[in-house]
DNA sequence: AAGGCAAAAAGTGCATGCACTTGCCTTGGG
DNA sequence: CCCAAGGCAAGTGCATGCACTTTTTGCCTT
């Protein structure tokens, strides 16, 4: 081959085109819909065919990718009922290691998700966008791992992924983050006394409001997947 | 190619090697940790090492085979502790879809649910094994469509699949067939009344007893990963 | 002008070859 | 006798080529 790969990190070449292309798709440089030519795309990433089909096959596998035999591959087109299904999916998964962390979190577990929790009110007060999505993130990661159930963590985080096109929509509305932090804080607390009931309810509700919110946005892209396709090569 | 394939059936070559691969896997006849060695695959399935290859990635991005770069693939092995998680991820999975089917299955849905476990009451008392593990596969299935959410769907099928290899122990057990029958009993009538709660606990107890009956024999498999290799060429 | 057909273009799917990595085994030294 | 280093065999990973399928285009017919 001619030389170095301009993603240089671990992995076979497959590996890192599985991770290119998959983050292309959830930040959204990928639209839905749009065509994944395998050519174009070893070319872009200056390598063969081989490892770009193994990755649309892997990506394909877990839902990110959409393939039609010998009809090519698209970015996974969710329809509105099945992105609705995905959220209302979501939302259960969050309840349910939300219950569990209330059960099973230890006790460094808890005090550093309170103390992560109470430092981030901080960047609600300064409006701080990016960092509290990064914030925001480690949140829900906490949780996940607080369940101490490694296959759900597995679905959940698999789920997130599919979701997250999807999810930036929320960005936009205003006074998001603190209402953000008030559902976590519910979440939070009712953790901390062990309520997994309480935990489970305050998780599913945290997930429903940010589906309200992304549906509304989500119900305009469906309509331009045609055209994303020529605006991109 | 040589001509015909074995496996006449649908899709891209890759697409059946999946399918045939996945199917010894979940079947058993392939053990967890069993090497999968490519060049004896595509021997086996008369393919070349290009379908066998693609086959592997995407069952690795499911998680039914582990894939070590540069150091082959080997059926997907859990630990005790895996297997807990997956068994535990499914209850909670099961419990939703009961839930959901309470509250929206169709009055088709619902009579057929109904009709058809009352049938299978006959294969209980006939001893039938083989026909009630059918019809045992459809209840379920029908508990998963009955959600009405198709990702909560694939999460559990998925789930389900790759629980497979460790559900067949609990054949052996006397008086399973009853048992199950009603456990089934109370999920059914639970959702025939709309009682969610009491629909989505009783699937979660079901999942739970099947569990703790496949820990006892799956612990035993671990120890003998290492025969089944010359056992199987 | 519209419809249909055929040939070419584009793109996917599989096979094959070769480079490289890994694990094993041999061989020589301590 | 044990250990280390080097070489060998087995097997993976990627590139490339060709066959086949789908799609497009341009021409002919009506």
């Amino acid at each position: 081959m001619s030389g170095k790969r301009s993603l240089v990190r671990s992995g076979t070449t497959a590996d890192q085109m599985v991770r290119a292309i998959a983050d292309r798709i959830v930040t959204g440089y990928l639209r839905p819909g749009e065509r994944l030519d395998e050519a174009s795309l070893a070319a872009r990433f200056d390598v063969s065919r081989t490892p770009v089909r193994e990755a649309l096959g892997q990506l394909s596998a877990i839902g990110l990718v959409e393939r039609r035999p010998n009809r090519g591959a698209i970015v996974a087109v969710v329809t509105q009922e099945h992105l609705a299904s995905m959220f209302e999916s979501m939302a259960e998964l969050e309840a349910i290691c939300a219950r569990f962390s209330a059960e099973r979190m230890t006790g460094a577990e808890r005090r550093s998700l309170e103390t992560e929790h109470q430092a981030s009110a901080r960047l609600v007060q300064l409006g701080a966008e990016e960092d509290y999505e990064y914030f925001n993130t480690e949140f829900h990661s906490r949780l996940y791992r607080g369940a101490h159930n490694t296959h759900i963590h597995e679905l959940t985080t698999t789920t997130r992924s599919r979701l997250a096109p999807f999810r930036r929509a929320q960005f936009m509305l205003p006074g998001r983050l603190a209402k953000s932090w008030q559902e976590h804080d519910l979440i939070v607390t009712a953790i901390m006394r062990g309520d997994a009931a309480a935990a489970g309810k305050a998780a599913r509700d945290h997930v429903s409001i940010v589906s309200e919110a992304s549906a509304v946005f989500a119900a305009a892209d469906p309509m331009e997947p045609k055209l994303s396709r020529s605006a991109r090569r």
